[in-house]
DNA sequence: CGTCTGCTTGATTCCCGTCAACACCCGTGG
DNA sequence: CCACGGGTGTTGACGGGAATCAAGCAGACG
């Protein structure tokens, strides 16, 4: 650990600054890192649910498959990420998880964040605030699958991936990246056919809004492919440093008088929100 | 309180028995209901969000706008089920929050969650692993909206309800519900336009899967529409008992010889589940 | 009884899936 | 050096599922 910063430290730092203690214990998460190599599968759908996986290096998608043999991507994980946050409450894999290229993972079980719970208050918050910025993700690209045309889907996933790309990768240029998937995975993601990614990714090469060669991609134009794709980068840039501040927490875990702090009083009502449609 | 036991207690008792003083902390969350009617708005896309909400009776429903001037409903709330967790980590709200029916809601300040974090261990997983089986959801119905035709997109959603409403509403009968949605909510909830929700209404009624009439609707025949729907109820109805067995915990904040029990070793190797493709 | 909202049904259009042939890249082996 | 073959991306022709537009219908309610 000397002199390198943990992907998982850089990424729960950027919720809150965290305490030396904090980042001890969230390094017993990363212990054991082990290399796996491109198209390996970390666990398949069915497989015993008693671990997590924090992804050090390399890409990997989790994923369903389908009655009629067509396959589905859930979610895409970048360095840094956490792995199998989803399936917490569950006792068996809701969805598989493959290796895109060769990179490196460290598995833990469950019970290590039931530690994580019991001994920091902020890791514990952070790690919620994490598991809801997970969420928020999902949604998006739900909106983004259920109500998008082709080229749309494409801009708008193409912009998730830069965005999340500069916020955990240090000194990534904006709009120029490295972009190991294929068309097939492209179609996977976006539900739609490998043809017409490629018609699509054709179209927006036409339009002049992004230039694709190899496995890299360039956003020549941010401005007209947001506008194209109704992206708001906002649902990707928040953090939770205002709830902190608004209501400061020791950085450790709280001494017994902290923890005897009444909850703040009932909220005062007045909202003025509620209106009839 | 008296005799009556709260809709979230019971939703959280779903997870792992609770202690008295978990429940009365639990039920600080419950103060104040405040009635709301049918088509009210709890709040609008952009709206400060400074607050969760439990969901005491009625339905509700969550939704975002897209330029092109659809909407896309992102979740369906039911009795007991917490609204807003989606943007603990966010100051803004990314989605708009709606009432179908009248009900009843309780407003309180996203502090009080931090609260019950530092106050009861148990809470905080049980509330982790509400999360996690939110994204589940979530999960399941991206992949219902991405890959599915509308005939199975219907026959899926009916079941997740039917199946959502036996863990949730005691007593009611398995497949055949009150179901207060409009058509055109069924469009916005399956990605489709309201005519087609008509006509595929009108197509599985044909092939004797399913009667409804009003807001009344009766699965026929559930094998069949499972089959139809390749729906696996599984996603829905696994809990975390088996975590907590197999790491026993006081049910009360844990006393300080728990704290200081170490870390369960690191987990000792020897996979065998990695493979190539 | 009229109006309004929500549901149904038909005609037309269009986006995208499917099938199929072909180009391309790259490593292998003769 | 070229021939070969598999995996991957491109291009064209065709068809189908769902959107859209539009008109008719049925309750709900004043």
């Amino acid at each position: 650990m000397e002199g390198y910063e943990s992907c998982i430290v850089r990424h729960f730092s950027y919720y809150y600054e965290l305490s030396e203690d904090d980042k001890a214990l969230l390094c017993t998460l990363e212990q054991s890192p082990m290399t796996v190599e491109a198209g390996s599968t970390l666990w398949k759908e069915g497989d015993d649910a008693k671990e997590f996986c924090t992804l050090k290096k390399g890409w990997a998608y989790s994923y369903r498959f389908l009655e009629n043999g067509s396959r589905q991507l859930v979610e895409l994980y970048l360095p840094g990420d956490i792995i199998g946050l989803r399936e917490f409450a569950f006792t068996q894999r809701l969805a598989g998880v493959e290796m895109v290229e060769d990179g490196e993972v460290c598995f833990f079980p469950h019970q290590h964040l039931l530690d994580l719970f019991r001994r920091s208050f902020v890791l514990t918050s952070i790690l919620f605030a994490i598991a809801s910025r997970q969420q928020v993700l999902i949604t998006e690209r739900l909106v983004n699958l259920a109500r998008r045309n082709a080229r749309q889907k494409l801009a708008h996933f193409l912009l998730e991936v830069s965005q999340r790309l500069l916020q955990t990768q240090r000194g990534s240029l904006s709009g120029s990246f490295h972009m190991p998937l294929s068309q097939e995975l492209f179609a996977d993601l976006l539900g739609l056919s490998p043809v017409h990614v490629s018609r699509t990714f054709s179209a927006l090469h036409e339009a002049g809004l992004v230039h694709r060669e190899r496995h890299h991609v360039t956003l020549l134009d941010l401005p007209a492919l947001k506008r194209e794709a109704d992206f708001d980068e906002r649902y990707l840039i928040d953090n939770m440093r205002p709830l902190f501040t608004a209501y400061p927490v020791s950085a450790t875990r709280p001494a017994d008088s902290a923890v005897e702090t009444p909850p703040t009083p009932f909220w005062p009502g007045g909202r003025g929100l509620i209106a009839k449609r």
